[in-house]
RNA sequence: GGCGGCGUGGCCAAGUGGUAAGGCAAAGGUCUGCAAAACCUUGAUCACCGGUUCAAAUCCGGUCGCCGCCUCCA
């Protein structure tokens, strides 16, 4: 069973396969760096960095281009409103959003190009277009002539026909064909511009991403990734001008869109206002509580975000984290590391294991389910958890290093889709400092407050016992008592 | 108007020909000093109508309802 994958230009799943065997290249779209992203911008980046891990977990050496945009209408309005330079604006979003990245665990891409240190690649492409004969100058803008390129519209399913017929488009006097889309536009007085065979100017938006990926990926890469509202007509425009550029096609093998995150049944988008951002999202949550959010339905479908999806999502995510933390305390009293004989109920366990993984890469293969695989880490949860619940009473020789396995197991296919990574280095390294410093780690002093706390409960002092544990949970200590002691946590 | 998608238990959500994964919530139970966690038990004829088939949530036709794109937008 290999991976396949659904193809926006056909509207049907495809077997992947690369252009170049065992190496992945894909492009998304990156930010128009003039606000703060919301959770609908992110979904579109976790989406792909889900894609992009579960590439590298294939063993497909994956290239991951995403762009900034970094100049553009919306970001010239936003320097006027805030009085500062376009450049200003640009660079504080742009540092916005590679922190809000971080904040989500998203893996960096490979490269990250920006669009004003591409431009005399974007020029070559407009005038080999202009050269052809499917562009034309108009007044120091340069417009692209749709009714020229015969396959407009086939990644979309419209005809350059139909869209005459609407209205909707603009006629402006400098384009030809109330269609026909900018490639370059004629810089105001005041405005950031560049030299060009059409006077000072800026690109336009699709010029852009079509420069970039040539340049980074070369023609007829592996998967474009993206909103769905970037079909039309950012995507559409984008192969039309590639294609035509190069001679050659397809532009692009794989086109993958994400569906949107909605708000209210409407779709969430800053002109309607009703955005939710990351930076607010992520003082609330864990990351990997939103990203759970995510997995729980598929790339495809859109997301209703109520106020209660975080929190359902928080939920679930616990279960799997209550799971291994379940699993710790178990092996915490591991003891021999011999393999002893395994009853029939471990070797049971072991091949539910084995299924496990096969049903969650069966379904990560069907075009990136990521809502069945993360039904198999559930399944998958239970059966650990009863198996935990067993051993409490059972305690069988063999029960460790099978609970060892399936929590190995657990971790792995977590991770897979970005979620329980370990903690970062930075909270070892904490606490080597501590040591360095001869100061008492933290985890040292709730050891001793548990201490305290159990030979107040064997005294049956329960108001003491009970005050220890809810002001650690106040400051963010989980603690629970199992059969065999204490446990505990930071929440 | 054109193009596309959706309608599955209280909520979210997989499943696209063989009698419905999973999560959240709820109720009862086990465990327990209490709490937390966990485990067990309880629930859907898959919007509606008609058709194809031995067999349909799943295919075909129709009806109703919702959403997105067609303008910047992930």
């Amino acid at each position: 069973m290999g991976l396949v994958v659904y193809n926006t230009m056909s509207r049907r799943k495809e077997p992947f396969q690369p252009r170049d065997e065992g190496k992945v290249s894909m492009y998304v779209c990156g930010p128009t760096v003039y606000n703060y992203i919301h959770i609908g911008n992110a979904r579109a980046y976790l989406v792909f960095d889900i894609v992009r891990r579960y590439l590298a977990f294939k063993g497909y050496e994956v290239e991951y281009v995403q762009n900034f945009t970094d100049i553009d209408d919306k970001i010239i309005n936003r320097a006027d409103q805030e009085g500062k330079t376009p450049a200003e604006v640009a660079s504080l979003y742009e540092e916005a959003f590679l922190e809000d990245m971080e904040s989500l665990n998203i893996r960096p891409p490979t490269i990250m190009p920006r669009a004003t240190e591409t431009i005399p690649d974007m020029i070559e492409i407009i005038e080999g277009l202009v050269s052809k004969g499917y562009a034309y100058a108009s007044e120091g803008d340069v417009y692209f002539s749709v009714a020229k390129f015969k396959d407009y519209g086939k990644l979309s399913g419209r005809s350059p026909d139909e869209l005459n017929e609407v209205g909707r488009v603009e006629a402006s006097g400098l384009k030809r064909n109330p269609m026909d889309f900018a490639l370059w536009k004629a810089s105001k007085p005041g405005e950031p511009s560049w030299d060009s065979p059409w006077g000072p100017g800026r690109p336009a938006w699709h010029i852009e991403c079509s420069a970039m990926s040539l340049k980074y990926l070369g023609m007829g890469f592996d998967i474009h990734g993206g909103g769905q509202d970037l079909i039309f007509p950012h995507h559409e425009n984008e192969i039309a001008q590639s294609e035509v550029f190069t001679g050659e096609r397809p532009f692009v093998r794989y086109w993958m869109h994400n569906g949107f995150v909605n708000i209210m049944e409407e779709k969430m988008s800053k002109s309607l206002g009703n955005i939710i951002l990351i930076r607010d999202i992520i003082t609330r949550y864990p990351p990997d509580v939103v990203r759970m959010l995510v997995l729980q339905t598929h790339y495809r479908t859109s997301i209703d975000f109520g106020p209660d999806a975080l929190d359902e999502s928080q939920r679930a995510y616990e279960r799997i984290e209550n799971c291994v933390f379940g699993l710790e305390g178990l092996l915490a009293n591991i003891t021999s590391k011999v393999a002893p004989v395994r009853t029939e109920r471990e070797i049971a366990l072991i091949d539910f294991f084995f299924d496990a993984e096969r049903r969650f890469e069966e379904a990560m293969d069907d075009d990136f389910n990521t809502a069945r695989a993360i039904g198999v880490i559930f399944e998958l949860v239970k059966e650990l958890n009863t198996f935990v619940d067993e051993q409490q009473i059972l305690q069988s020789p063999g029960g460790p290093i099978v609970a060892n396995q399936g929590m190995d197991l657990l971790l792995k296919l977590c991770r897979i889709l970005g979620l329980l990574e370990p903690a970062a280095a930075e909270c070892e390294e904490t606490a080597a400092e501590w040591e360095e410093d001869h100061i008492p780690s933290p985890d040292v002093l709730i050891d001793l407050l548990l201490e305290v706390r159990t030979l107040a409960r064997s005294k049956g002092e329960w108001q003491t016992a009970d005050l220890i544990r809810s002001r650690l949970h106040d400051l963010g200590v989980r603690i629970d008592d199992l059969r065999e002691g204490v446990r505990w946590k930071f929440t």
